[in-house]
DNA sequence: CTGAAAGCGCTTACAG
DNA sequence: CTGAAAGCGCTTACAG
């Protein structure tokens, strides 16, 4: 039907005014008044017509262009990715805004990432958000400052741009406070042996919690493996079989929780009556599914991607005076996802 | 540093020479001639400057934005997903086309839809690609018809758009094949409760196979229930628990296979000496880590989003007449991933 | 081999 | 209250 474009200037000739007074009603010009029959005659041709403006002209003509970028690092194969996604795209909606997605390769080349910042300039988007697939510290291309851009779950090494990720420390707090709460004292700690913000955040999280409660800190119940199920079963069997062994684990995400689950069933001990278990990330999958259920803490996907636009929105306007200075990035909190893996510890 | 946006002007007084010459040598025009002398230039002029041309003056002008839009019914959230936008992107890429990805609710009305539709178009897309979060049938918004377009994990009730499944039926027969070929005759099948094309496809490949090896089609091996891994524990129960139970599994999806493995275990069954399984996904976190690792058949979404936009660029171009006819949808192999569930029957 | 000029579809001072 | 005209940054016949 509308086989060859209708433009401003057809609804202009239907509706029997000039295209300036289709723009002006069209477009609710604040300053411009209209009578009302002709804005019922524009709005009427327009509709006929099935009329949409063509945002490139307009964005030629306006210099917005009225869609912000998500750069992302293996987003879209992540888990959890497609709640940032998500929180980015509704509030992105909210203000009218279409969120452009590029994904790149995890190790990609900074080549490569300058290529995808320069895709994003030359389209002319308004903004840039820029995620990585987990919190981490990064660099970012050097040919994204000119542009007004936020971190998600990611902070920036020098300290210039603004960023949001999970409350690590807290979200720990949280976990162990629930185990605490339920009566146990000798709490295991599974931890990720890799270097990054998660691993040190919750190993203080954990810290500050046991001395708050007056609970001396033992080092060997402390144990650092890669985040999987293979090795936090490994882990799990390990410090379950050591003399003394704690009455609870806390682990640093749900899949070491996984390993620790089947660490457990082949020691013959029964979650939560022989060991209670608090795991990290609220993974769907894992945690809904492990039997019992696995309560653990969420991480604010959905929020940081919201938030992250929010924000990004305020910079397009230039109020940035409203911005906490940007070298902070902001916390957002890791609630607790209660299921069935804690009860009090035995006798 | 490029406080005031760079244009073509700034690039040819750098250049000294005309604005046409700069969008000749930089575009490389075919017929349009340049001295060696005069491309150089221009291209240190552009190099030095930073220039990258303004997408949206050039579509404006040529009236190919180089987007196609990805409308999604809730792909962001779902597991595999990622793997359909991420063999559209790399595809897209590859054409040098840019993905706009639109996420929408699962359940969302058609008005949204129309309005998802028309914010593409009015984006000036290209083409579009419809992407469903498992294999259906739809109905298309009215407006996608003046778009070319290609649906993705989904076919069009009305027959009119070009569109890509997995091969259900060919993925069932592998799976039960590797079955049979295991020594396996009694074959009981958890299938989906859903009347979706899934459903339909993988019970005939079911019977299909059974048919073809001579083995009898016994109706009380076939339960359906809910595909998640509760249900698909409560129906491994039952069937495990009748006379004569089967000594292999053929799962309808990964998640009740993982239902299937609980109730084995209860039961003091082995897997897979005891009872065979096999899935059908490939969802990584629940086939690698459950214990042993599980063997099932995998969709092609990488593929079928690759595919959708190599079709998709034809459809762009006019070469239609390499396309099949659209109304038959093209069905993409679901090959077999073998990992450790299966085994001959006992004694 | 190179350049002046029209025009893509809009918005927005500006004039009336 | 309404409209003629300039111009956003490009590409592309067309002329030379």
């Amino acid at each position: 039907m509308e086989q060859k474009h209708v433009g401003i200037r057809d609804v202009a000739k239907a509706a029997g005014v000039s295209v300036t007074t289709v723009s002006h009603v069209l477009n609710e010009t604040p300053y411009a008044r209209t009578s009302a029959d002709t804005r019922r005659k524009v709005k009427e041709a327009a509709k006929a017509l099935g009329y949409g403006p063509n945002r490139m002209a307009q964005s030629l003509r306006t210099k917005r262009s009225g869609m912000i970028g998500l750069l992302s690092e293996e987003i879209a194969t992540t888990p959890h990715a497609g709640r940032i996604i998500l929180g980015a795209q509704e509030t992105a909606r909210r203000h009218d805004l279409t969120l452009v997605i590029i994904n790149s390769e995890r190790d990609a080349s900074d080549s490569t990432h300058r290529a995808d910042v320069d895709a994003l300039v030359d389209r002319q988007v308004d903004g840039i958000l820029y995620a990585t697939m987990y919190h981490r510290e990064i660099s970012l291309p050097a040919n994204l400052s000119g542009t007004p851009a936020v971190l998600i779950d990611a902070v920036d090494r020098a300290g210039l741009v603004a960023s949001v990720v999970p409350d690590e420390v807290g979200g720990a707090r949280t976990a162990v406070q629930a185990l605490l709460d339920a009566g146990h004292r000798r709490i295991g700690f599974l931890n990720n042996s890799d270097d990054v913000p998660a691993t040190r955040g919750r190993l203080q999280g954990y810290r500050e919690v046991l001395d708050a409660t007056g609970v001396q800190f033992d080092e060997s119940l402390v144990l650092s493996a890669v985040s999987e199920p293979a090795e936090g079963y490994a882990a799990a069997l390990r410090i379950l079989s050591a003399d003394n062994p704690p009455t609870a684990l806390f682990c640093y995400n749900d899949r070491m929780a996984m390993g620790a689950y089947r660490a457990a069933a082949e020691l013959g001990l029964t979650i939560p009556r022989d060991l209670s278990i608090v795991g990290f990330d609220n993974q769907q999958i894992i945690a809904e599914n492990l039997h019992p259920g696995l309560t653990t803490v969420a991480l604010p996907h959905y929020e940081m991607g919201a938030w992250a636009v929010e924000t990004l929105v305020e910079l397009i306007q230039g109020h940035e005076e409203h911005a906490l200075p940007t070298h902070y990035p902001t916390v957002l909190p890791c609630p607790l996802v209660t299921r069935e893996s804690i009860a009090a510890p035995r006798g």
